[in-house]
RNA sequence: GUGGCCGUAGCUCAAUGGCAGAGCACCUGACUGUGGAUCAGGUGGUUGGGGGUUCAAAUCCCCUCGGCCACCCCA
């Protein structure tokens, strides 16, 4: 423990190779259901100006949230909190040559100045999908039944993991029948946003004070006990027909307590969660009609959600579903019998990596016991001995460890065994 | 940024003021050209770091770093 002289950066973590195999199997994940929907990737700077997120609505919560410092000319350098401004810039510029409407997909790092706990880091890695150009229904239903292809390909399965579906408008005009004014909305929506998180009376009391009457407290019970409130939004009816024609109806749920957090979503909001809760927001996203405006461009719709690496990990963990990924790309095991034979061993494993294997080679002579017992740990498939016995015969000695089989072939039949033995399934080829 | 719990071997954890331990893992050997099993032996720690109280501190106090929990916010 005492160890590590000097330490990590609080809330940052190190991908050792296991860790690296996971962050790319979501990664692979993401990318085949992102292109599956005909989405590009495409990526931001990591390093953004303060503006950029100034500019943004005046959103405080992202300004104080965010690794801020000056660059050694003196201007304000911000580590990219989130990446929507940066996609809104990015349109915004080449707004005429765009071809819309676009869908565009990314998978980097961001960083947020917070106090890390389970599932939150102050560096993370996120999933963002967009598509920017087209405001219908069927679009957020779109990007809804991406997230739901994603839980679908990783094994979680519809009564695991839910996509929970509100949406802005639809609450606004309910929140205007309660008589609740205008300009007390965008509190409403934080006090509705909270509503799992406080004990009733809490909630209650956060309700009046910020001006809510007894009747329209309970005017908000009421209306989360709608569960059918969906049907009465045009919206919402095409949302779910979509949802349904996409085939992902099964994780999508109306749900009316869900509105989100951040203030630029327009009209409809989802997040997923956990069936039992336990965890925090495994994605979340919505509607947003405004942004692409707010940093100079002609006004664009949008709709989109983020997923971070940390949360749906810890969901793989919880349901079991955390793949055993290959600890080594090496298939092969070249041994190194002693020092006579250092050179032709290094001979062969060039052979077999030009037949197109991935080969490893013990760095230097050994006991073969001890050569095994490094494969072995390695879940290297396949050794292959090279010894004097094997040289004088032109052959060579392979062992397949799963099976515990081993034969001696002559040299130039080496590669179709281990074409045979490799040949499907061979680990490292990912998903 | 606020409040709370925690930090002992690579890992999971004991020891609650009195000689820092166990299981697993690791290394060596039994097995001189073969891993995963078994048996025997062995390595491994300034108890996160610093300061204080005490004859004596893993244990009590203070500071600090880190993890976790609740706020806050959100992926």
């Amino acid at each position: 423990m005492a160890k590590p002289r000097i330490p990590t950066v609080k809330g940052t973590r190190d991908f050792y190779p296991e860790d690296m195999a996971l962050r790319r199997w979501l990664y692979e994940h993401m990318r085949a259901v992102s292109e599956a929907f005909g989405y590009q990737e495409y990526d931001g700077p990591f390093l953004e100006t303060l503006e950029l997120y100034a500019a943004k609505s005046g959103e405080e919560l992202v300004k104080e949230q965010a690794f801020v410092f000056p660059d050694r000319g003196g201007d304000l350098i911000t580590l990219r909190p989130e990446l929507t401004p940066s996609l809104a810039r990015m349109v915004a510029q080449r707004q005429k040559q765009l071809t819309l409407p676009l869908r565009w997909w990314s998978f980097g790092p961001f960083w947020r100045y917070e106090r890390p706990q389970r599932g939150r880091g102050r560096e993370f890695f996120q999933w963002n999908v967009d598509m920017v150009g087209v405001a219908t229904p069927e679009g957020d239903a779109e990007l809804a039944a991406v997230g739901a292809s994603f839980f679908r390909r990783v094994g979680l399965q519809p009564d695991q993991v839910r996509i929970l579906v509100n949406n802005r408008r639809l609450m606004d005009a309910q929140l205007e029948r309660l008589g609740i004014r205008a300009g007390l909305r965008k509190a409403v929506f934080r006090l509705i946003d909270r509503k799992e998180k406080m004990r009733p009376e809490a909630w209650e009391a956060y309700a009046a004070k910020i001006g809510l009457s007894p009747t329209q407290i309970q005017g908000l019970y009421d209306l989360f006990q709608r569960h059918d409130l969906w049907e009465t939004s045009d919206e919402l009816r095409r949302f779910f027909a979509a949802a349904e024609a996409l085939g992902v109806a099964e994780y999508v749920r109306y749900e009316p307590t869900i509105i989100r957090g951040l203030d630029y979503y327009t009209g409809t909001v989802f997040e997923a969660r956990d069936h039992e809760g336990r965890f925090r927001a495994i994605l979340g996203g919505g509607r947003y009609d405004n942004l692409v405006a707010a940093v100079g461009g002609e006004p664009l719709p949008g709709v989109g959600f983020a997923m971070g690496d940390m949360v749906i990990t810890l969901v793989l963990e919880a349901y079991g579903l955390r793949p055993a990924l290959p600890l080594t790309p090496a298939q092969v095991l070249v041994t190194v019998f002693d020092d006579a034979h250092l050179l032709p061993s290094l001979r062969l494993a060039q052979e077999l990596r030009a037949a197109g294997f991935r080969v490893a080679t013990y760095p230097q002579p050994a006991k073969l016991g001890k050569q095994f017992k490094y494969a072995n740990r390695l879940s290297i498939p396949v050794v292959a001995v090279l010894g004097p016995d094997e040289l004088a015969q032109g052959a060579v000695a392979l062992k397949h460890m799963g099976r515990g089989e081993q034969v001696t072939v002559r040299r130039e039949q080496a590669v179709a065994t281990l074409r045979a033995w490799l040949a499907v399934g061979s680990p490292g080829e990912g998903a």
